[in-house]
DNA sequence: TCAGTTAGCCA
DNA sequence: AATGGCTAACTGAA
């Protein structure tokens, strides 16, 4: 879908000016630059949160037009244009032509007219149009495909005007609203309107009248005093109602197709921005407009050999050595519920020469040779997602030491809320190379390949192409992405957080966790059970056995016609039929049918989360779950295939679930129970930490209960005369605080008054205003750098923080309040995983870590180990950030999962 | 077959 | 309308 953008330059740089105080923004040499920032500021926005295909920004030329031709006062009584003004407009043309967006204006007419002329050109062709315009005149152009962006309050947020919006705020339809200006005036315009006819009066006619046309027919019905002032001002309603028609076949030079957004000059905007002083904004710039410009200049050559058997040794000895970086790309078997498939072939790319190996024809010496340079640390070695190409070389027992980067890694850590660090993509956005086949390519291909073999297979042969360009991109790849990598800090979250973790994390999928399948199999029968008999009471209560209870467009037949029951909250398609709204409709009606509906959303729920459990369990009676590690914005870990982050806990049926995981064995034998150690309150000590908050601090030091001390200090009471209800609100209070939580929030999730939700936030955020302070600054400083970050320096970039979409923008700073504390307790977890797992090594045990849920980390015991584990366990996770409060770490040990739950 | 929507589980 | 995840079922369009 095409989307054309049309800026009204004048308007918005004039705007810009006085919203923005002149004398903050100027230039070492004096020129004035408020305006010019105001709009930029503005135009970087709009090009990022609406991503036009074409752009064209209009200005005016002079105050002569054909409107002042016929009414000499129009757009009189303006204040002259300060001096300051003067000159920005003809900088704001400079950066627009280093941006290469095209910029017009036409003798004799006004920028809206330019604009309205573009819009019936872009409509025409069906595209879709965003106008961003401070004149209330460009309301008559707002359609179903026409947007206005009409900026209030100075340029720091428009609002949205759709069809729907213009009609909500003044009772006509976009294409009656200028009739309706004809008759109440426009001062900015000097346009006087009718004398006691106000937009409701004029909304009021055009109702009934149906436009302006038909109340000058039918003037003389008009009542009362307003009806004889129309009558009275006829004439004047009418030529404002001529002067206020915007012209839409203004001679342009440059058509809509001349419009496409072009490639930037990157020099010229640093000369200009350079010139202006601008700083801040000059990142934000490139940050929008380099993830939107990824031309490829050409494909990725690659130079490389194919080896045959008994050829690899002698390639790789005069190929690789210590400190020559090649990238690694890994073909495999296909995966198994065990985990990825074992190795088959793989590309090797140095800095010059690229060979592809068939691992299934190679000879013991070439094998050798390979296994040689693989596992020698100081051969260095790059790879795009590591984990799982590692895990297949290994199940050949091709062991790998001297990973000193990984590209999807590094990706991750310079841009961490992409969607996917697909090699192609990156290739893209960092090499400008598209990352494609010859034939892909068509006739004039990028690949230039020496082939060894020529009665090869072709499939053999793509594969051997792919390999290689693959393995070239990477290395490449790893290049540009260290100087990404520019901050000192982000470098070591790479090589001492992320890089080694992949291989903790390698070993934790590996050993995976056993499961008593007989139990897992009872358990899913029985919640089976419990599923069908909850329908069959739903249907009976119903008298109706054909309703599919997972449908909730059937359910919402049902609940709100069939039943008559009372509307609940509205979603996309419907009515909402989640668990606390049919809770809240039980409340009320205690109709059967809800009891038994809830009952089976539960059972249903719990069957399917054994049967996926059940599905993946692999042929060694273990389940291997797959950690992301370039997922989560925060730096968090995922679990995948299946997810053993989120089975159930918080019901005693749920937790039932957590009995199938039992303490198994290796080759080495059985061992001995599961042990669970997990952080106490680990986000709000972090909070207490960054905040420096002191009535946290003393709440950690002090041993107490924490929301028992919180409570004491909210409610003005003894800790032990905080009652449970006390407790449970400054408990949802402080989760709460690190996700932005607003009273509306609170006092729905407690059901209690939103006033009452509010008081209570007042009380708390009095009592520990280091909390309150620390959470409105991390939002400032972020809005100043573009960015959070972590204890370990982990970045999370929040363009949106300056969005002038309040949605967005609200959204963004809730982030920017989470982030530093969701993710600085992932790299606590990250950094007390790599010291367990290194001490657990250098004891010389046995025992292992299995899985970890964001603050718990899951190990097996071997038999006599416990002690040592334990301690092992309490000092590296305890040790694993040195905050100004204490980390606790509680253990519990078990048979189960469950048992081993504290 | 696939993408969007709804629902529900975890920290 | 409170952050970050994953999976499954249903549904309508391709």
């Amino acid at each position: 879908m095409s989307r054309l953008l049309l800026l009204d330059g004048h308007s918005l740089a004039y705007r810009a000016f006085f919203a923005l105080p002149v004398e903050n923004f100027s230039t070492t040499t004096g020129q004035s630059t408020n305006a010019v920032y105001g709009f930029t500021s503005m135009l970087i926005n709009v090009l990022r949160d609406e991503a036009p295909t074409h752009v064209a920004v209009a200005f005016d030329i002079s105050r002569q037009t054909f409107r002042s031709a016929e009414y000499a006062e129009y757009k009189a009584g303006r204040a002259t244009t300060p001096g300051e003004f003067v000159g920005q407009v003809d900088l704001v043309k400079q950066i627009l032509d280093a941006l290469r967006i095209t910029h017009l204006e036409v003798e004799g007419y006004e920028a809206d007219d330019i604009i309205a002329t573009l819009t019936a050109q872009a409509r025409a062709e069906g595209m879709e149009v965003v106008i961003v315009s401070g004149d209330r005149d460009a309301f008559q152009l707002v359609d179903e495909g026409t947007l206005l962006l009409y900026p209030v309050r100075g340029v720091s947020e428009t609002w949205r005007m759709t069809p729907e919006k213009i009609e909500e705020k003044y009772g006509v339809r976009p294409e009656r609203y200028s009739d309706l200006a004809a008759m109440v005036g426009e001062s900015s315009d000097n346009l006087p309107g009718v004398p006691g006819v106000g937009p409701k009066t004029a909304a009021k006619w055009l109702g009934q009248f149906g436009d302006l046309a038909g109340i000058v027919d039918g003037a003389d019905q008009l009542p009362g005093k307003a009806g004889q002032a129309l009558r009275d001002h006829l004439p004047q309603v009418l030529r404002n109602r001529r002067l206020n028609q915007l012209v839409a076949d203004v001679p342009l030079e440059a058509g809509v197709a001349d419009l496409q957004a072009r490639g930037w000059d990157r020099e010229e905007v640093h000369r200009v921005f350079d010139g202006l002083e601008f700083r801040v904004l000059r990142e934000r710039l490139f940050a929008t407009l380099e993830s939107a410009e990824t031309e490829a200049e050409e494909g990725i050559e690659v130079e490389g050999t194919t080896l045959s058997p008994g050829e690899s040794a002698a390639w790789l000895s005069a190929h690789v050595g210590p400190g020559q970086r090649v990238a690694v790309v890994v073909h495999a078997g296909p995966r198994t519920p065990a985990g990825p498939g074992e190795a088959t072939a793989l590309g090797l790319a140095g800095a010059e020469h690229a060979a592809y190996l068939d691992l299934l024809e190679v000879t013991e010496a070439d094998e050798a040779a390979l296994a040689a340079f693989l596992r020698d640390p100081a051969c260095p070695k790059v790879l795009h997602d590591a984990k799982g190409q590692v895990s297949s070389l290994q199940l050949r027992g091709l062991d790998v030491e001297g990973v000193v980067s990984d590209t999807a890694l590094a990706a991750y850590l310079v841009r961490p809320d992409q969607r996917s660090y697909d090699l192609a993509d990156l290739s893209l956005r960092y090499l400008r190379r598209e990352l494609r086949l010859e034939e892909e390519a068509g006739e004039e291909g990028t690949l230039d390949l020496a082939w060894g073999e020529a009665e090869e297979e072709p499939g053999d042969r793509a594969a051997a192409r792919s390999a290689m360009v693959h393995a070239r991109a990477v290395h490449d790849l790893s290049l540009a992405l260290d100087t990404e990598l520019a901050e000192e800090a982000e470098r070591r979250l790479l090589a001492e957080v992320e890089l080694p973790l992949v291989g903790v994390l390698r070993r934790m999928e590996q050993a995976g966790i056993a499961v008593d399948l007989p139990a897992l199999e009872a358990l899913e029968g029985e919640f089976g059970d419990a599923m069908e008999q909850a329908q069959l009471d739903a249907w009976e209560s119903l008298g109706d056995d054909t309703v599919n209870l997972g449908s909730p467009k059937q359910l919402q037949v049902v609940l709100f016609e069939t039943l008559g029951l009372p509307k609940t909250r509205r979603t996309k398609t419907g009515y909402t039929t989640d668990a606390d709204a049919l809770a809240g409709l039980y409340a009320q009606t205690e109709h059967p049918f809800l009891e038994a509906l809830l009952r089976h959303r539960d059972k249903a729920r719990l069957r399917v989360t054994a049967e996926g459990l059940l599905k993946s369990v692999a042929d060694d009676g273990r389940i291997h779950t797959t950690y992301q590690q370039t997922i989560a914005a925060t730096g968090r870990l995922s679990s995948t295939e299946p997810n053993l982050q989120n089975i159930p806990i918080r019901t005693e049926e749920g937790r039932r679930l957590r009995e199938i995981f039992v303490v198994g064995a290796d080759a080495d034998g059985p061992y001995e129970a599961l042990m669970s150690a997990d952080y106490s309150q680990i986000e709000m000590r972090i909070m207490a930490h960054l905040s420096g908050d002191e009535g946290l601090t003393e709440a950690f030091r002090s041993g107490e209960d924490l929301h028992r001390f919180v409570g004491s200090r909210v409610f003005s009471v003894a800790p032990d005369d905080v009652t449970p209800e006390m407790r449970s609100k400054v408990k949802a209070m402080s989760y709460g605080l690190a996700y932005g939580l607003s009273a509306f929030g609170l006092s729905k999730q407690l059901g209690i008054a939103t006033a009452e939700a509010k008081e209570l936030m007042d009380e708390y955020f009095e009592r520990f205003g280091g909390v309150r302070d620390y959470l409105r600054d991390i939002v400032g400083e972020a809005r100043r750098s573009g960015f959070t970050e972590t204890l370990l320096g982990r970045r999370r970039y929040l363009p949106d923080l300056t969005s002038d979409n309040r949605q967005r923008r609200e959204m963004a700073e809730r982030m920017a309040l989470n982030a530093p504390i969701q993710g600085s307790a992932a790299d606590l977890i990250k950094v007390a995983m790599l010291r367990t797992e290194r001490a657990l090594t250098e004891a010389g045990v046995r025992s292992r870590m299995l899985l970890q849920v964001h603050d718990e980390l899951v190990l097996e015991i071997a038999p006599g180990e416990r002690d040592l584990v334990e301690s092992v366990v309490r000092e590296q996770m305890g040790a694993a950030a040195d905050l100004t409060v204490p980390l606790d770490v509680s253990v519990g040990v078990g048979r189960t999962w469950h048992d081993a739950a504290h």
